[in-house]
DNA sequence: CTAACGACATA
DNA sequence: GTATGTCGTTAGC
């Protein structure tokens, strides 16, 4: 067999020179630019970590619970180096049992790392496998780092008169560069930097690439755990070099440094020379450069292919089996180049569209694969095929709607001028009905002109037409303000992901890249990154607006395609259509709504709270003896701890900080008078900050309410969220934190505020799932459940149980719903832990189907990989196998806590839709206001009060059948505290 | 200017 | 022990 290397030298310049020059104009290497026989070596540790980070927002898990990510990282950069450079000689290099050398020098070497995540650990066994199957050469050597390996192996080769790159991230690799040893630096995302000498002098300020040990020791490495001199950090350092040239020699001159820097410098001229020591790359590895045993052989290729399969591997087993086919065509002569072989893979379509003729019919071509997308791993919309089309001319646009009504189902995307769907001008709608095909609607700055053209499209988006969208509650509500409804059937792609797998991010470009395989143009691109800066879409070019907007809808399309069956997969079509999608509406309508708040009762409030804040602020400097930011936990624990010495050994948080958290504070509240002041100033500034001031900021200057946003597809469990602001976070537990919700109030005199609630709903759900008929009872009669569960746990008859006996019960009643631990509870009450096991012991014991139940989640969850609600809701638990036991505990927790607080979140989901639906049916004038998690607000017509009372207990206590009856409280008022 | 952290508000 | 969002401080870019 022939192999990788056997490649003219003519044909890879082409290729490898348009790739360089495509991506590095300023860079003038290409990595074979002579005869000279060329090494790659790459450090397997530095790029698993990095493929792992890569992906820490969208952890790659396949259909076993295996989180692959590393792997996936590691061999996507290791496939592109091969790709790109069709290396002669290639190994790979690991770290085995760190480096002895170092340790001995500097025990914390490398100590404070935190612990190898599960899924490298796992990772390099599997790798190490792929390797074997490809035929490439792994280099490990027991007590030495990959770096001495790597630095020995090159210098070896050049002497022998090869070009080393050395494959990795790790700027420490730059001391090792010469004129034929190179970094070649991976980026994320495919592409890669090369640093030779003159890059290296540039990035550190050196003259000699040596210096970059000088470098290194002088400013530390934290990630080494490398101390460096106290107080120099880059910029130092650089200043350093310049004038000195080595650490020799700079702590040779500590006399010429001045003040502070002086003092430390010199104070530390041994950690300087040791860290020194610890950033010097070794040579004298005891490995052998072997030019025979590098080189670059046949993979086996039914071996990789299985490994793959296994893995689940499918795009990368693609790329793979792709860079193998054009070698084997190149070798027999079958093709010239690799673009020729993509093309007769992909075979271009006839219709070709004249650049900017108006062509509402054309059919998409499909794209030729470029270099490009080989760089990446990505296609995107430069190497893919497509017919965007800017429509801005009223016979376009009536070509188009009568299009839009042909079809059955068609995606739509609105740009804007920002974030706040309420108050955004529309700048243009994208619309997209088949792959790679899409128009897109541009509006002028004048409203009025925006609303006529708008109007040309309202049999559309009046039509029963299916409306395909990404966050359709977004785009309906800036219809909304230009009072343009939308209906007819939805699909929103970013909830039907959310329900095929909760706990994954569901912004459009990760989804495009996950399942597309494609990287949309990134907004950060058009108009900046966010914050200062930042461009309006409006002042984007109307040719990039097109291509922008009409990429996000076909995506979205495409996307739409895809969901529909992975939804039918997880078995959540029926939620998806029944109860997701008939919400967006609903929230969409709460949202409009918004809900009225009295100002200036909020800003009373805030004067009386900033006099007591103050007079605390006075209390606590005095008490302390001095001035401090109280608001400031660091030195709030630096008074506490060290000037007051209020207790011997206080407690720490995770960085090392003093933990001054309410539960220590009211632990310490009887040794010194000063704590209680503290509590009090923390409670009113958080008040004050995150309510009183910040909620009369958040009205809305056109509607003169408050218009929350609800997130639908954030919390893992099913649950809602609010934000800008929460408005399901408002105080009620204290008496002064209770004020804030005399703040809302009813629209007009003509209203009051109706809340209901629902009445221990977890609790009922986990009666009912678990059919626990001594808690069923309990509250089929309507029994006090935490009395009730005092009374059977400490067996005395209901009437007799003490205050502190229903608190613990309850306590323990809660700690069920969220998987108790006898640790958990006892920092929860004054019960010791042995005290708290025993409550738990018992209270299983009296409930003993309950127990049995939580053990039957855990064991599903095992088997099956995902935990679900009473509505198929899923959540899958990945770590549920883990050998790591916090990480399992953590996994069965979550086995008995989601599908609780998923149930309740489903069956008040359900009440919303009925509730909306009658509410429209009888025109009521009464409103749905706001939802928080088991209770609902409306603003209720006082003329409809009698009505819409027992229709909204009904529809939420009947909104799904039980075992257990559920129970709704509802509450009449003037004001949000009052209705309770 | 941004991100991470600690603290704390709710169900 | 579950699920969230927001604020002020602080460290690092």
């Amino acid at each position: 067999m022939l192999k990788f290397c056997s490649f003219t030298a003519g044909t890879l310049d082409t290729i490898n020179w348009t790739l360089l020059k495509k991506n590095h104009p300023q860079i003038g290497y290409k990595t074979n630019m002579s005869d000279q026989k060329r090494v790659f070596l790459v450090d397997a540790f530095a790029l698993i970590f990095r493929g792992y980070y890569a992906f820490i927002k969208n952890p790659q898990i396949n259909s076993k619970g295996l989180d692959t990510s590393a792997i996936m990282g590691f061999m996507n950069s290791l496939l592109d180096v091969i790709k790109r450079e069709k290396p002669d000689h290639l190994a790979v290099c690991f770290d085995k049992g760190g480096s002895v050398d170092r340790v001995e020098m500097f025990e914390a070497y490398k100590a404070n790392r935190d612990e190898t995540p599960e899924a490298i650990k796992i990772a390099v066994p599997y790798i190490q496998e792929i390797l074997k199957a490809m035929h490439i050469p792994i280099m490990v050597k027991a007590g030495f780092e990959a770096d001495d390996v790597i630095g020995t192996l090159s210098k070896q080769a050049e002497k022998e008169g090869y070009k080393t790159f050395m494959v990795t991230p790790d700027k420490d690799f730059a001391q090792l560069v010469s004129d034929n040893i190179f970094m070649y630096k991976p980026r994320f995302g495919g592409g890669y930097d090369i640093w030779g000498v003159p890059e290296v002098q540039e990035k550190f300020g050196v003259t000699d690439p040596l210096q970059v040990i000088d470098f290194l020791g002088m400013m530390g490495d934290s990630a080494d755990n490398i101390p460096g001199l106290p107080g120099v950090g880059e910029k130092t350092a650089k200043k350093f070099l310049t004038t000195y040239g080595t650490m020799e020699n700079l702590l040779a001159n500590t006399h010429e440094l001045k003040g502070k820097m002086r003092e430390k410098v010199e104070a530390a001229k041994d950690l300087g020379l040791l860290s020194k020591k610890l950033a010097t790359i070794m040579l004298d590895v005891p490995v052998t450069f072997n030019a025979k045993d590098f080189e670059l052989d046949q993979p086996d290729m039914p071996k990789v292919t299985e490994l793959f399969n296994e893995l689940e591997f499918r795009n990368l087993l693609k790329n793979f089996t792709k860079t193998f086919a054009i070698d084997t065509a190149e070798e027999t002569g079958a093709s010239k180049n690799g673009s020729e072989e993509k093309i007769k893979a992909t075979p271009k379509k006839e219709t070709l569209i004249p650049e900017g003729q108006f062509d509402l019919f054309a059919a998409p071509g499909t794209g030729s694969v470029s270099e490009e997308e080989i760089a990446s791993g990505f296609k995107t919309i430069s190497t893919t095929n497509h017919f965007y089309q800017h429509i801005d001319s009223p016979f376009a646009r009536t070509l188009l709607l009568r299009n839009l009504m042909k079809q059955t189902a068609v995606c739509f995307d609105t740009e804007t001028t920002g974030l706040k769907a309420l108050e955004v001008e529309l700048i243009g709608i994208a619309f997209s009905y088949e792959t790679g095909k899409g128009y897109y609607v541009s509006f002028p700055e004048d409203q009025a002109e925006t609303q006529r053209i708008l109007e040309d499209f309202r049999p559309f988006f009046e039509s029963e037409i299916e409306k395909i969208g990404h966050n359709l509650k977004y785009d309906i509500k800036v219809l909304s303000t230009y009072k343009m409804p939308v209906k007819g059937k939805l699909f929103d792609t970013m909830i039907a992901h959310y329900l095929i797998n909760p706990d994954m991010r569901h912004n459009m470009d990760v989804l495009a890249e996950t399942y597309l395989n494609y990287q949309p143009i990134s907004i950060a691109e058009l108009i900046g990154k966010k914050g200062k800066n930042q461009l309006s879409m409006r002042s984007v070019p109307l040719k990039e607006q097109t291509e922008y907007a009409v990429e996000d809808a076909d995506i979205t399309f495409q996307l739409k395609q895809l969901f529909t069956g992975e939804l039918e997969n997880g078995n959540v079509t029926k939620l998806f259509n029944d109860i997701e999608l008939p919400l967006v509406s609903v929230l969409t309508a709460m949202e409009i709504e918004g809900i009225n708040v009295n100002t200036d009762f909020l800003k009373e409030l805030s004067v009386a709270l900033t006099a007591d804040i103050d007079r605390l602020e006075k209390s606590i400097y005095e008490q302390a003896g001095e001035e401090f930011n109280i608001a400031s936990p660091k030195q709030l624990g630096i008074v506490l701890f060290e000037k007051m010495e209020l207790v011997k050994k206080p407690k720490k948080t995770k960085t090392g900080q003093y933990a001054t958290g309410e539960d220590i504070l009211s632990y310490l509240a009887k040794e010194h008078d000063i704590i209680k002041d503290i509590q009090e100033y923390r409670q009113y500034k958080k008040l004050q900050s995150t309510y009183v001031d910040a909620l009369p900021n958040e009205v809305n200057p056109k509607t003169g309410r408050i218009h929350t946003q609800y997130m639908q597809a954030v919390a893992a469990t099913g649950r809602l969220s609010s934000n800008n602001p929460n408005l399901q976070n408002i105080p009620i537990r204290t008496a002064r934190g209770r004020e804030v919700r005399k703040a809302f109030v009813p629209r007009d005199e003509n209203h009051v505020l109706l809340a209901a609630d629902y009445s221990q709903i977890e609790l009922r759900i986990i009666a009912a799932l678990s059919e626990e008929e001594n808690m069923i009872n309990a509250f089929k009669n309507g029994e006090d459940i935490h009395a009730s569960t005092a009374a059977k746990v400490f067996n005395v008859p209901l009437n007799e149980v003490t205050r502190d006996q229903r608190s613990n019960a309850k306590t323990v009643n809660f700690g069920i719903v969220y998987g108790v631990s006898a640790f958990g509870l006892s920092n929860q009450t004054d019960l010791s832990r042995s005290e708290a096991k025993e409550l738990i012991d018992t209270y299983y014991e009296t409930y003993p189907k309950l127990k049995a139940y939580m053990s039957a989640q855990v064991d599903f969850a095992r088997e099956h990989g995902y935990v679900e609600t009473v509505l198929n809701r899923r959540r899958y638990l990945k770590d549920i196998n883990s050998r790591n036991a916090v990480v399992r505990n953590g996994a069965e927790r979550n086995a008995v806590n989601a599908p609780i607080q998923g149930s309740a979140a489903d069956i008040i989901k359900l009440a919303m839709i009925n509730i909306q639906k009658r509410f429209e049916k009888e025109g009521f004038r009464s409103r749905m206001l706001l939802q928080v998690h088991d209770e609902l607000v409306f603003d209720t017509h006082k003329d409809e009060l009698e009505i819409i009372k027992p229709i909204i207990k009904y529809e939420m206590e009947h909104a799904f059948k039980m075992s257990v009856p559920l129970d709704v409280e509802v509450g009449i008022g003037e004001n949000w505290l009052e209705a309770h």
